[in-house]
DNA sequence: GCCAACGTTGGC
DNA sequence: GCCAACGTTGGC
């Protein structure tokens, strides 16, 4: 059982898309970086949950938690010619980019944001979200940092 | 295999 | 919209 903190761009697909798609789950596609590949190809597991971030929008931050609810399995847009993620590189016989389902488990009581998450670097030391320059898509969230945001979000802010 | 150029991410 | 940080590409 791990715990992972995925970003997602508002715009393109929100915490409210997902808690709206059928069955509240949706796969996760569009991952382009090997590291956050190996991540859902090695290391994430079925039942892992995860936060789920904004980015790139007026007030980035934690939004919500959802659950990984499948294996590993290719990610279909790389093959599409008309999509922005095709990959030309990438054989189905040996796909190069992979995805998972996630599934809606809940909202967070409120948007714990990114400028309040670096309040507390001693408590989060080592989280690669706060450190600067960090473009990861998808990055382990340690289980004592998992714990410390949640009481972060029952706190008033 | 080095590294400059380029493209992308994402906070601000 | 700007730009710092970082990953990838491609010439050599």
């Amino acid at each position: 059982m791990n715990y992972w903190l995925i970003k997602s761009e508002p715009e393109a697909f929100s915490i409210d898309d997902l808690k709206a798609a059928p069955g509240k789950k949706e796969h996760w596609d569009g991952i382009r970086n090997y590291q956050a590949r190996n991540f859902i190809r090695d290391e994430m597991q079925k039942g892992d949950l995860a936060f789920f971030y904004h980015s790139n929008c007026a007030t980035p931050g934690i939004v919500g938690i959802c659950e990984i609810v499948s294996d590993a399995y290719p990610d279909h847009t790389q093959f599409d010619s008309n999509s922005r993620y095709f990959d030309a590189g990438s054989k189905p016989d040996n796909p190069r980019w992979l995805m998972r389902d996630i599934k809606y488990r809940r909202k967070t009581r409120r948007l714990v944001s990114l400028s309040e998450l670096k309040e507390h670097t001693a408590p989060l030391e080592g989280f690669p979200l706060i450190r600067r320059g960090n473009r990861l898509s998808i990055m382990p969230v340690a289980p004592e940092h998992w714990e410390f945001i949640l009481a972060l979000e029952k706190a008033e802010s």
